[in-house]
DNA sequence: ATAAGTTAACTCACTAGTTCGTACATAGGA
DNA sequence: TCCTATGTACGAACTAGTGAGTTAACTTAT
């Protein structure tokens, strides 16, 4: 038997099926390489259908992107910055980024996509605007807390030190095929994962107190 | 009038051509994206030439592939480590790295997308194996000598010192449309060049040094 | 309570346009 | 005459998107 509601959930239902599915097949054949047909395919649903709830490719892309970003915002609401020290907290939100990206492929490869497309879609999107600010704010009071205690020397910027992080992080999943198919090493093989999460803590750390110079 | 070897060398200028247009329109679009039609036009033969010379879409981009490696291979060989102590040796690839980066963006791009391909064509090529072994050898002769100098104490593998040196180079310009649609700033401009140039050297100087722990 | 009306969710079949690739004819040099 | 190089036209398969009508839940008037 059914209920008053059924319907208005199965719909959403579908909805939240065919982001998962499109997600995945975007993320696998780019923009222009996946396919709404095969979409369709691996949904309960019918191509038209998608047409429906979503209007077109562009936006159900759209809304892919969305949903794969807001997954992933808050999460360095998860370093307790005012209960570490600098250095162990900068260390920390290094190794919760690659975490991060170690544990969600599928959103890194949407994000190297979307690079190729120069970042036409999130542009069309409002709700993707100033979505780093929170990051930006965490490492600036961190730099802060550095400075003041006399741990870091270096006089560093929120944003490159961001890009620091990210970069590591990023490039380790982004470009394992190409760079397993270069060195002979697939850098996301679980026997190169700690060695790596520990270095790009040191990285920033040893960056930050300003041995460089 | 014309003479002997003079159709040899139309033809060679003919797929010279074609490979420059495949490669900035490969490198634009994407594969999937990237249209035969589209490649034909913007040069001065036509469509049929390209299956003729070629073969086909797919072997026209694994060509473009194997252009684009080789005119970057050696890039290395520009740093004289025998004439430069260790810090400043493994600084100056690093910087090198970042200037390579900078001068290529098309083959950034081209990378990119391969990896959204799982590196699939780019294994179809004998041509582009162990095209890596230059540079691991190079690093590894820095640090040998930084360590035995004592100016390294980081025990660090080579494959992962490139690595860190790659990532934070080609982050800069593969992820620069979505970072700076995110974070409000082009990593890439000018203005932005010299500091962050400046900040890979020190980063990998200090990460050897062992400022980390 | 129930008939009539309304709307969201859904199906099926179809089309207009694209895109890779090729068949065929031809030109000209060796 | 034979071979390489090339232009023209075309086709087969694919692909995003739609037109039109159906079903079933919900609402409102009586």
């Amino acid at each position: 038997m059914s209920t008053p509601g059924d319907r208005q959930r199965d719909a959403d239902r579908t909805r939240a099926e065919i982001l998962d599915v499109a997600m995945a097949e975007f993320a696998r054949s780019g923009y222009a390489g996946a396919r709404v047909d095969e979409i369709a395919d691996l949904t309960r649903t019918t191509k038209r259908m998608i047409y429906y709830y979503f209007g077109g490719k562009e936006q159900l892309y759209i809304a892919v992107l969305e949903k794969a970003y807001s997954e992933v915002r808050a999460v360095e609401k998860t370093v307790d910055v005012d209960h570490l020290d600098p250095v162990e907290a900068i260390r920390t939100l290094a190794q919760l980024t690659f975490d991060h990206h170690d544990a969600h492929r599928d959103f890194i490869a949407l994000v190297a996509i979307e690079n190729v497309h120069r970042a036409e879609h999130i542009r069309k999107s409002e709700v993707l605007a100033n979505l780093g600010a929170p990051v930006l704010d965490l490492i600036s009071r961190i730099l802060d807390a550095g400075h003041e205690s006399g741990d870091f020397t270096t006089e560093a910027d929120a944003i490159d030190v961001h890009m620091m992080i990210s970069s590591f992080c990023f490039f380790r999943v982004a470009n394992q095929h190409t760079f397993g198919a270069l060195f002979g090493r697939d850098m996301t093989a679980p026997e190169h994962r700690e060695r790596l999460r520990t270095m790009v803590g040191e990285m920033v750390v040893a960056y930050l107190k300003g041995a460089g110079r």
